[in-house]
DNA sequence: AAGGGACTAGACAGACCGGTCTAGCGCGAT
DNA sequence: ATCGCGCTAGACCGGTCTGTCTAGTCCCTT
């Protein structure tokens, strides 16, 4: 549904190219700002691109960049959840969390933010501008799938490896919140391991998934 | 610092006055999409209220409502904490939630909303506005401390009182969060319990706080 | 060498933003 | 009755927002 133009997965040429530094310059924005939060015009400053080429790449304007950032990262998630080797899924927690707390410090350091809660910060205001709403969605889904499948793999039913996994991405998401509004990085790291707990699948029943 | 005037706990008549419509819009609207993502002139349109009406009441105008709901909230969640009878920590949060979740049905069944993470909305950007983080950021604190009170009166240290406060907070914001996203109410009964089980103190040690 | 299309470049437009200002209403005190 | 003040009312202002438009540059193809 809509974005009728461009979206090219391999253009033409771009060595690394103006599209690219704009995701990058809106993904670090969003993240700090939210949706509403930032300008287009700031996100041209920092990509250093003028708006002829913005809107040349995503003619869509705003909706489509929050939209394609969203995605990016979502992919970016599922491919560490299934790039992961641990055995078991709370392994291959630990090891997603110890990457985004490095992603966070690291962006810490460069920027100045220091959120992880990319999807969150545009979710939590999609009221206005629907479309960025679903796609932060469908940004969960996709990543909820992706653990469920390696949850299920260890014997989980599909509607309680579900809502582990729902339930493991609202941890890291809140985890990362409030820790950054906090100004504590450990507590993203306590968060991190509380997910890792909740996708601990064998011996200790949890009992009462509804 | 800042807010020079006004601030009148008990004003002079105000039978249910333009200021308490005014901050309640603001909640609601804050809480469906951020504190950029709302305008003056929005709050005023529900609040049923003139511009001169509110930069009366309000002087340091948008940061001080938001600055007001976030202090409003955050008062009546402690309070809430404070008042729940229940023996447990764990029993409190119970209540606190169960709450939460009704207030959440009731502002979607009237409004069209449905999340309750109010202060996570405007924490999320508080980049653009400083004293909008902070008082977000206060109102974490205040919070974190009524339970980490109750969770000390366990027994449990003063350190990992807090620590098991902030998470839990986090738990039951990030759930909120996801919840609304991807339309699953479920989901936020699910991190109510999940929370809860976070303030149970006695039998089983729960390690590794750090 | 010449032509054409992808991309860059930024001036511009219209809407809307938060915030200020002056005017006036209504009620309680005197 | 009239005065004063808390509050309402909304026109207005400069600035900023997203998005459009025309020009121009650069490289790739032929």
């Amino acid at each position: 549904m809509g974005v009728p133009v461009a979206r090219a997965t391999t253009p033409r040429k771009e060595p690394l190219g103006t599209r690219q530094r704009i995701l990058r310059a809106a993904l670090r924005l969003f993240r700090q700002r939210g949706y509403h939060g930032v300008g287009i015009n700031e996100i041209l400053a920092i990509a250093k691109a003028p708006k002829g080429s913005l809107y040349h790449h995503f003619p869509g304007g705003k909706d489509q960049i929050a939209t394609e950032v969203l995605e990016m990262i979502s992919e970016r998630v599922v491919e560490m959840i299934q790039a992961e080797a641990g055995p078991t899924t709370a392994e291959v927690m630990r090891g997603i969390g110890a990457r985004l707390w490095q992603w966070m410090q690291s962006t810490a350091a460069s920027g100045g933010d220091g959120a992880c809660a990319v999807i969150a910060a545009l979710a939590a205001e999609g009221d206005t501008a629907p479309p960025v709403a679903l796609a932060a969605r469908r940004a969960y889904e996709r990543i909820a799938a992706a653990l469920a499948q390696r949850l299920e793999r260890q014997g989980l039913a599909p509607r309680a490896a579900r809502e582990r996994a729902l339930l493991a991405i609202a941890t890291l998401e809140g985890g990362g919140l409030v820790s950054q509004t906090m100004g504590e990085p450990s507590l993203f790291l306590a968060a991190v391991e509380r997910a890792a707990s909740l996708c601990e699948v064998a011996s200790t029943r949890k009992g009462k998934p509804s």
